[in-house]
DNA sequence: TATTATTATGTTATAACGTACCATTTGATA
DNA sequence: TATCAAATGGTACGTTATAACATAATAATA
């Protein structure tokens, strides 16, 4: 099972572990001989920075902050374009929201955990699923093509809060 | 396994299946001790007698068009939302688009199997799909409260064509 | 059955998300 | 360095959803 739950769970390296996407990114396009512009790269760096999926709309304000000019929508959305069609960021539909593919190398199911408290997603992959979905589809002869798979609910951090309520 | 996929897929009595799924709320409704209006019976007819989901502007047309008279979106939201709370509907988000449920009674896991070609959605509650996601979200201390699982694809009938191309 | 509280609806305006279209610039290649 | 494809800039608009406030219908109770 592959997961970035510990690295959206736990305290850890944030600037680094955004600069090794960054390069993986940038090998990803080399190699599939595309163009890591400076705009794509930085909006695909704003939603690595944001431990929450940021939206169309807060990426164009934070885009136009960084560049120090107005930012159209369409521009933003060029970006996010790119970036899914190479793989490097999802689309969370139910949040209308755009987040970093932790392993965009891979094979995966497009599987999130969402929580309900304070916004945070975890990716998982998990072939076991992967293979009961399609023996599911297989058995009513629909032919699987991709998926998005949203669960919502809490995460340990606010799990924890609930059941053990602090009461300063 | 529960799946409506025969009767999405497969021809049938579509006005008997409505007229089933509108008793059915009916009595949800009663049991609840909550008002199905005919507004919001209206909104449900509208949705079982789409063979596809529709969306909120979609619904607003369609009841204008019964009601003869202009109809405002916050009219097709609230009904939108009571249904959905009822567990009567659900909402697709990838295609922000409204289906109406083919098991209200039941717990189910929310599991779409949308057609990209046609268009079609039929769901499927899958027990051991749902136990598998519940022990995943309890290895990562996720507590799992609700989830969509939206997979694309092609239904049997878009996928035969597909497969043997028809040349006339 | 009149009063009151609750629930539901009507209406306007606007927020949030996304795209079509056309003009211009940049980069790679001949 | 001319040419073509790819990328960007920018305007306008389409689509989806909600906030806020007024009114009406229903239910509960005196």
């Amino acid at each position: 099972m592959l997961t970035n739950a510990k690295l959206v769970y736990q305290p850890h390296n944030h600037e680094r572990s955004t600069n090794a996407a960054l390069n993986r990114a940038q090998d990803i396009c080399t190699k599939k001989n595309v163009r890591l512009t400076s705009t794509r790269e930085l909006v695909l760096k704003l939603l690595w920075q944001s431990r929450k999926p940021l939206g169309a709309y807060q990426l164009q304000d934070q885009l136009a902050a960084h560049l120090n000019k107005r930012v159209a929508p369409p521009t933003v959305y060029r970006a996010i374009e790119f970036l899914l069609e190479m793989g490097l960021i999802h689309r969370i539909p139910s949040l209308n929201a755009y987040i970093g593919c932790p392993f965009p190398n891979s094979e995966h199911s497009n599987l999130f955990m969402i929580c309900n408290t304070c916004g945070s997603v975890a990716e998982v992959a998990n072939n076991i699923i992967n293979g009961l979905l399609r023996s599911t589809c297989d058995k009513i002869d629909f032919t699987l093509q991709n998926q998005t798979l949203e669960l919502f609910g809490l995460c340990p951090q606010c799990t924890d809060v609930t059941e053990a309520p602090s009461h300063d």
